[in-house]
DNA sequence: AATATTCATCGTAATATTGCGATAAATTGT
DNA sequence: ACAATTTATCGCAATATTACGATGAATATT
């Protein structure tokens, strides 16, 4: 099965989908769209905005937190989520340096 | 488990996944590297630059073949494998939409 | 027709992901 | 201390993904 060592691809391939995971689910986009769009961005207000429980949506907050997409500030009892801006650049110039790279007088 | 409906989000957030999934592996993205880095693009000399079987490599390129990110033009016997301008220029707009809708005068 | 080459598909196994309920942890307010 | 609120984590189940070898399909060559 998946037993490909993650040691058989460079570090900015591994890097790349790593980031781009943060965005392959419907419910990690939802999530990032709801924080592009609000300031309250409070962890209770992401899971009513989904149609998802209270713990996934942590685990999915969790993992976006994990690659350095997001970050949690803790405002007792309530834990702030938010874009991480130093992440989100770094997404920014991986994705745009990638998707630049294709110039349309291709071979086939 | 992953029983969330697609119908739970909007086809937009759906395709922005989906999209994203093309990237969301290393073994991917070093497939669409390797084809943006080369003209030759048959589907042999993936397989030869990548450290994955042959039935693996031809699995991943369905898969991006099926959201669009590529196109497979048969050159019997082989077959040729390229970036697909279409579905790569919606990715670009895709991404820089949602990328760039962050301004760091955020919340937290 | 038989063979060789190239790629796709099938079948199967291992692992990863997604999801939820239940419960724990942390803090506030009483 | 006790209850209430909010979020994280645990334990489990279901599904999805990844991977490979073996086999099949298609075409070109002999």
């Amino acid at each position: 099965m998946g037993l490909t060592k993650s040691t058989s691809f460079t570090a900015e391939q591994n890097r790349i989908a790593e980031l781009a995971k943060a965005f392959a689910h419907p419910a990690r986009v939802a999530i990032i769209q709801y924080l592009l769009q609000t300031n309250s961005c409070v962890c209770g207000d992401i899971v009513d905005a989904l149609p998802l429980s209270q713990s996934t949506v942590s685990q999915h907050l969790k993992e976006m937190k994990k690659v350095g997409l997001i970050t949690g500030n803790v405002e007792p009892p309530k834990v702030c989520y938010c874009i991480n801006a130093t992440g989100w650049e770094e997404a920014k110039l991986v994705f745009n340096g990638l998707l630049s790279q294709f110039k349309k007088e291709g071979c086939c």
